[in-house]
RNA sequence: CGCGGGGUAGAGCAGUCUGGUAGCUCGUCGGGCUCAUAACCCGGAGGUCGUUGGUUCAAAUCCUUCCCCCGCAA
């Protein structure tokens, strides 16, 4: 038996909203659609695949809808009428008429109005923030603006990455939603308006920004290769071969040599001079190789790159 | 048929353009040195050079078939 007879509408798409919608399902609430983006061709062969919500949505036979456009496309939302709309990393806006009609409810991944918009996980460790968290607001017309009613915080280490981050940001947004749901079906939340003056943003990753250059501090190039692990990787350019760092370590070994040149192997990983001090890799990918990790680089073409630099 | 790179010893690479006894670093095995070692020295094992066919006196190398891997772009 479902916990609740209300009425809800599931919006996300990637691997983030699906978690989400798991918290959701797992708590028993009945989900009566999901709408996630189209599938797009992925890969090398354009094979189309499914979205992450898509999937885990079709697991437990909730109807699926991927309007191309939700502007246009969205008749259906009005058939179904539901009592609430969860939104969580959909990808698109949500048109006024919806949002006017029903109550849309968004969990976002910062602390709002802190870093709005599609990246705010990469965005607050390549920042170098030692915090961030989770908003639940309801959605308006401007992106991440609308009135937040729930927000919890949680710390940035040294070691995170964007995959352990956002690991620990899912468990956040799970338990929070679900906690927050009884109160949000009843009508029970109040809202609190966002400080407008202090909004920032955290726009998607360019391809640009997967370039890391070396010819800026230790701390911001360390925060930059790790806000992208495990994707979508960054990369260096040494002697015109471009260099994917699957992995880093900070380290306080100390270096004399010039910014981004590689001084050679250090404890198994490849060390690169910045500021005086060594900073650490072991996995990493030549362009058009598979991943290897720095000893064999080292053994293989690495060797020959002692004292070259990254750009 | 989107563009491009690659498949050589257990690992990572060089050698391919300019065909002519298969090489480097590491690992592994044996021995030596050492208080000791992931360090150093000596020695050994281990490759039908992804696959098919062809050119040639001779093919990792040139042409051809197919398979697999990776990067970019979407």
């Amino acid at each position: 038996m479902k916990k609740e007879l209300k009425k809800i509408i599931y919006m996300g798409t990637p691997y983030f909203a699906k978690e989400v919608l798991k918290s959701i399902i797992d708590a028993e609430y009945q989900i009566n659609a999901v709408i996630t983006q189209p599938d797009k061709p992925v890969g090398r062969k354009r094979i189309f695949e499914k979205t992450p919500v898509r999937i885990m949505a079709e697991e437990h036979q909730i109807p699926v809808y991927q309007p191309l456009n939700i502007r246009t496309d969205h008749d259906y939302i009005f058939e179904i009428n539901p009592d609430l709309i969860i939104t969580c990393a959909y990808g698109q806006m949500i048109p006024k008429s919806i949002i006017d009609r029903f109550l849309c409810v968004n969990i976002h991944a910062s602390l709002l109005p802190k870093l709005r918009g599609g990246a705010p996980i990469h965005r607050a460790i390549m920042n170098g923030e030692k915090e961030t968290g989770i908003t639940l607001m309801k959605m308006a017309l401007k992106m991440d603006a609308g009135d937040t009613f729930h927000q919890k915080r949680i710390s940035i280490d040294q070691y995170d990455t964007l995959g352990t981050l956002k690991d620990k940001l899912i468990a956040l947004a799970q338990e929070m939603i679900v906690d927050q749901l009884p109160m949000i079906l009843n009508n029970e939340i109040v809202f609190v308006p966002q400080n407008e003056t202090d909004a920032t943003f955290g726009y998607n990753i360019s391809k640009e920004e997967e370039f890391v250059s070396f010819e800026r501090p230790y701390q911001t190039v360390y925060d930059h290769i790790r806000a992208l692990i495990p994707s979508p990787i960054s990369y260096g350019i040494v002697d015109n071969v471009k260099i994917r760092f699957h992995n880093v370590l900070a380290s306080d070994m100390q270096t004399d040599e010039e910014n981004g040149s590689i001084v050679g192997l250090y404890q198994d990983h490849l060390a690169i001079a910045l500021d005086k001090r060594l900073l650490l890799i072991n996995k990493l990918q030549v362009e058009g190789r598979k991943i290897i990790n720095a000893k064999d680089f080292y053994n293989g073409m690495g060797k020959n790159l002692i004292g070259k630099k990254f750009m």
